[in-house]
DNA sequence: TCATTCAATGAACACGTGTTCATTGATTTG
DNA sequence: CAAATCAATGAACACGTGTTCATTGAATGA
């Protein structure tokens, strides 16, 4: 009676002082259980009596019982978290394909960590405080992490995940785009337009995708040089983005009047910013697509479907890139040593008024 | 000596098992002082004498030893997450406030907890999410968090800071872009170019801050009336973002032509989009700004800069709100009981094509 | 010289969970 | 009916850290 009364005393004044707190251990109390029977209703790892799981589900939501994550990851070595590696959110592009990975992330019952990163340095600081937090996995979408930083990752078991972004370490999985397919859907709309004098614009600090999607269309295009009589010049911007796209074509039209290079009539660019800039530019020195040239952007963002752009682009299909980056890390989770995977997202072709359907 | 070997063989087992764990123990053994001392060294909470913090960092590094945050967190019942709720990161303005918001809890030396919400049973269930790790405080700059669950917060002695977004609670801070200042500053500007038959562009499900900046603004006008004999429609979009606008300027066209209004001269919008989206949709019937109306957006996204829009707009400065945002949570983490803040942030007034600067 | 103060240190506890291991009781098999 | 299997359960340990408390030794004051 005496011990009984005691009892309830320190359990009254326990959720008094701390009410913020209720533990696996006072849901046990409550319903006359032990707290492994708790721990088990939750996990569903064990075994455990139906009944039982249901006293202790009411004596959960009785007492607005929550899991603890920080200690439920202290113990598997592992939380629920997944950090994610962005950088540059102004590009249309790269807030895409966030969004695509929050949502995907939250799907899969994960959390996640995000982190902009500006330098290199500060890449190095964060995956650092990544393996602090015993993440369950790493997505790299923007920088080139250093090579030693992500053996480490490799070593403490945290799979890492790159998007649009090859790093070729064994154990790290690769998701892009497939940029050897973007290439041949925007050469065939420019040859079935009767294109010739081709060009490619691109950002002279350009990403790893970019630069790709630079070598595989200029690799295609030779290819097909013979059979249509092809030319594809190198346009460069001295800045990234909308800005840089814009100086581009203003650099381009100078050129063009000075007869040191002859008028292009294809453009294809490394992204949709520099696609919007150049067409811009281009507008401003008295040149309008699709009558005087026609131009194709790679990301098919927001701004491109407005009234005035609608810009042709190529199509990168950011849910499926989610998706199948989360799949790798969990893969990768569930077995360190399997193969590296390389997963080629299949893009499209979206066409809008810079380069119109041909009939 | 064979107690020796044996400890050896365990150490350098262990090291093999499982290298990816090097905990605070193992740096205490290897300097030779005890693991408080190590838990001294760089928590710098209790005393310590520099030489043994000397020994210890020395240790430390050598072994690559790195804090556990989860334990830490779990003995410390908080971890240094900031939880950040967002939606609709294809709105530039939403993903440029995530960016500032990134940037200010980096460097603040927190980590980001961030979730998209796409409706109000997936906040609730992120908000319980953010509980179960503790987090150190929470960001809403978007959906309106039940009341219940944000008291709940409070009583888990989280903070809850709301960003133009007005939650009327106590101990819940409030950082708002000065929506009173924009007005001033937009209605100055249209006044100033002889607008006299003022518009108001919002969505019809807007969000609490679009609706605050039309009541304001309404407020302003009506105030103004008698002086300039002014008149203020309500332009409503159907829809929100780029479309929404674009549709609600093919409905005004429409009344204008069957004469069901009459012209308006001046029109505010609530964000950039809206804006963008209405001035496309007025160029679609042959309108043109500034020559036959003036337009006023709020949020000065990047797209609003650009060529084929050069819109007049508010700025909102993202990274003045975050900082204070993320001021506010420290605040009331020191003290969960201080009164209520509300931070207004000032705009400015950015011109250009669109209602130009008059001289 | 002795009493007092005080910085520095290590042992021990707490944080809240998952999981192993032995035990128990019921059910099935021969 | 006896033996064997098996689901269900609770006690105990582990995860890695921060922090309190008592102890120690040196430095200071009278």
């Amino acid at each position: 009676m005496f011990e009984g009364k005691k009892g309830t005393m320190n359990k009254q004044s326990k959720t008094f002082t701390n009410r913020q707190t209720v533990t696996a251990q006072d849901v046990a109390d409550k319903a006359g259980v032990s707290r492994a029977s708790v721990s088990r209703t939750f996990t569903s790892n064990g075994s455990i009596a139906p009944e039982t799981r249901e006293k202790v589900m009411r004596a959960a939501s009785e007492l607005g019982y929550q899991v603890n994550f920080l200690a439920q990851g202290l113990n598997r070595k592992r939380s629920q978290l997944i950090g994610v590696v962005v950088a540059r959110l102004s590009d249309p592009f790269r807030s895409s394909l966030l969004e695509s990975l929050l949502t995907e992330i939250h799907e899969k019952g994960y959390q996640a960590l995000v982190t902009e990163v500006k330098n290199q340095e500060q890449l190095e600081e964060t995956i650092r405080q990544f393996t602090q937090y015993r993440v369950s996995g790493v997505v790299v979408t923007s920088g080139q992490p250093p090579t030693e930083l992500v053996s480490e990752c490799v070593q403490h078991n945290i799979p890492v995940v790159g998007i649009n972004r090859h790093m070729d370490l064994p154990y790290v999985d690769f998701v892009c785009s497939d940029n050897k397919m973007g290439a041949e859907l925007a050469l065939a709309q420019l040859l079935q337009s009767k294109c010739r004098a081709l060009g490619w614009l691109n950002y002279k600090g350009s990403t790893w995708a970019g630069v790709n999607r630079g070598k595989t269309y200029r690799r295609l295009v030779e290819s097909k040089q013979p059979e249509f009589g092809l030319t594809l010049s190198d346009l460069t911007a001295f800045e990234d983005g909308y800005e840089g796209g814009r100086a581009a074509a203003h650099d381009y039209c100078l050129s063009l009047k000075t007869g040191s290079v002859s008028k292009l009539d294809g453009i294809f660019c490394a992204n949709a910013q520099l696609a919007c800039g150049f067409l811009d530019g281009m507008r401003e020195c008295g040149f309008e697509a699709p009558k005087e040239f026609h131009l194709i952007g790679f990301d098919d963002t927001q701004i491109t479907a407005q009234y005035s752009y609608r810009l042709t682009t190529i199509r990168q299909n950011t849910s499926a890139m989610a998706s199948q980056a989360i799949a790798c890390l969990e893969a990768r989770g569930a077995d360190a040593n399997s193969a590296q995977r390389i997963e080629m997202i299949p893009v499209s072709l979206v066409c809008r008024h810079t380069s119109p359907m041909n009939d």
